[in-house]
DNA sequence: AATTATTTGTGCGTATGTATC
DNA sequence: AGATACATACGCACAAATAAT
């Protein structure tokens, strides 16, 4: 058994009192002396208790004045210049552009971006912020969360972050029950400005393809409901359809699933460019003509919208932009804990040549 | 005038004796016993004096056994878990394909990849080298230099580097005057294949368009001039287009120089899936049809050369695999000093449509 | 395998110096 | 100026770990 020294009482009681919060940052202790009659103990025994409790960072000795309690929240913490970045994919045209502006933004502050990625699963993002509180040497965590739409079983460690007041903000997704900022598009706008755009262009039977495990694609979905009923046009169900991440991967299995939604419509609002690009070319092989016999709108205005055969109609969404202000906003929030970091983007839209415009008889 | 404390004398001492080589580390020092009437102190001022060496992390005590000089290079230097990489542009396919393969195996590991962009600048690649030496919290670095086919004026950041033997690899380029190990193609033979390829198929008078600022884009021009003239044809300087870091960016500001080189061949071997990509456009735009007036061959084998108008027979470029490779090698590098993690990838060739096979008379 | 000498760790007493309020 | 606080310094005794005998 190990036997703990003497000096350990003294140390443990003033850890125990600092965290039942009796002693609080900025508090004198009691003198040596005083501590030396309270414990039993002889001045050099308190002194050594104390120069642990030095060494630790937890307090502070001034000569002629006395031993205070460190100031764990402001001149104490030290800051480590380092971000924590955590994405879900390494996608081919939104990830580059939000970490250049989100790279851009830190750089010239002289912080140093690490950079994580989830791959959109839950045991990923769990091992990844496990990592960063224990490591526990970031200023601030810019994360896009996993599967936003699903019950997060990572809960635990955003209140873990939020109890340690670390500066955090949610990329594009957010849980709505917690109360962490987020800077993202307007993603209910996005689907209400896609939908209204297709109702102008004369289109009444429209169908949807959303994606179900992002808390966006539900935004986008709810804007699409509302630009509808606005309209007085009713959602079909049968014309919704909903992929998940793995579905969106394997889409050349999802051919049959996907035709049979189209059915009778004369327009589809897309979920992004990639899911748009790969429905142009299942239409185009199945003697779909886009835009004559479906129009196509679509979400990120990327590249890809301008490389598909039929040039994407596409709701703009400002990666680059949305890096540089999620940033921004971060080492704000660093600087001013007071600071709230959330940020909308409004959508715009860029006309292309997917979306043909029907003229009502 | 500040007196110092008597202890000091010992701590200056050891200090002094470390610096000048007499005392190594894993030396034990003189007992305490020892010291004390070395300095004429008592034993509770030389503990006070080896206290303040052990805080600075100068020396190591252990009970029983006497008071040693820590060993800097192995136990001691205890590991960040941090792994800074450096490239140069947030490419819109290189980028995100060696970032996860870096990523994929440093997070598996245990360690945090940080991520730096040079923009291919000079200035901005001292800045973050700079601080990376400044903040000293890296157990290796992945770099991939900027315009490394000119005068690097931060070398002496790299022999810092080197002197401190924090374990580093060039991505892609290197110095070929600097002892610093890479993993990359081997860009002469990739420059060899296409113009081998092409001459295979019966070109002769073949344009070439390399990057200028790159050692990569000497290396694939060097490999070009051995395939011409393993085949006894001459390479002509006014079909050799070199093209820096802002051409590549302002190609259309280009367009009547890049004609005048193709002028007379029927092939050119183009430096990227980037460059080649830009190339059909503007010789579609011009009336030149690829391949049947102009063949071209390109090198990366991205997406790109799948989405051109004419799908690029494309040299592939494993950027997935090169970014697992750099990642394992260096992560051994860390574990073993003397291991060196160079190694060089060998091409190979995507046919698609872009290049003619033309029929001798 | 047990003993012993050596070395660092813990703990206490005292005295004096120096900074702060 | 004086009281109070921490800093330095010396002395001693015993405990615990280590290494050699």
């Amino acid at each position: 058994m190990a036997k703990t020294p003497k000096y350990m009482e003294l140390v443990n009681w003033v850890k125990e009192k600092i965290n039942q919060n009796e002693l609080k940052p900025g508090d004198r202790l009691y003198s040596e002396h005083e501590f030396s009659s309270m414990f039993n103990m002889s001045r050099q025994t308190v002194r050594q208790g104390i120069s642990v409790l030095e060494r630790d960072n937890i307090i502070e000795r001034r000569q002629g004045s006395g031993t205070y309690v460190k100031d764990i929240y402001a001149s104490d913490r030290q800051k480590t210049m380092n971000i924590a970045v955590v994405t879900t994919y390494v996608d081919s045209y939104i990830f580059p552009n939000i970490i250049k502006g989100i790279e851009d933004v830190t750089s010239k502050a002289g912080y140093n971006a690490q950079i994580s990625f989830t791959y959109n699963s839950h045991v990923k993002e769990s091992e990844v912020l496990k990592n960063i509180l224990e490591k526990n040497n970031i200023d601030g965590l810019i994360i896009e969360t996993t599967k936003s739409a699903l019950p997060n079983p990572n809960l635990e460690y955003y209140h873990e972050i939020l109890k340690r007041k670390l500066p955090i903000l949610f990329l594009n997704c957010y849980y709505p029950g917690l109360n962490i900022p987020h800077v993202s598009m307007n993603d209910r706008e996005v689907g209400l400005m896609a939908a209204n755009y297709l109702i102008e262009c004369g289109h009444e039977k429209i169908a949807g393809i959303f994606k179900s495990d992002d808390y966006q694609g539900h935004l986008r979905y709810a804007g699409y409901r509302k630009g509808m009923a606005d309209h007085g046009l009713q959602v079909m169900d049968e014309h919704i359809l909903w992929l998940d991440t793995e579905d969106q991967r394997h889409m050349a299995d999802n051919v049959d699933r996907i035709l049979r939604r189209l059915q009778n419509c004369t327009a589809c609002l897309c979920y992004n460019d990639e899911v748009a690009f790969e429905i142009v070319n299942i239409c185009l092989k199945n003697g779909i003509r886009i835009p004559e016999d479906l129009s196509i709108i679509s979400v990120d205005n990327s590249h890809l919208a301008n490389l598909c055969e039929v040039p994407l109609t596409s709701i703009g969404y400002p990666f680059l932009e949305i890096g540089k202000a999620i940033a921004e906003n971060l080492l704000k929030m660093i600087d001013d804990p007071s600071f709230n970091g959330m940020k909308e983007f409004t959508p715009s839209i860029t006309v292309r040549e997917s979306v043909k415009k029907i003229v009502r008889t």
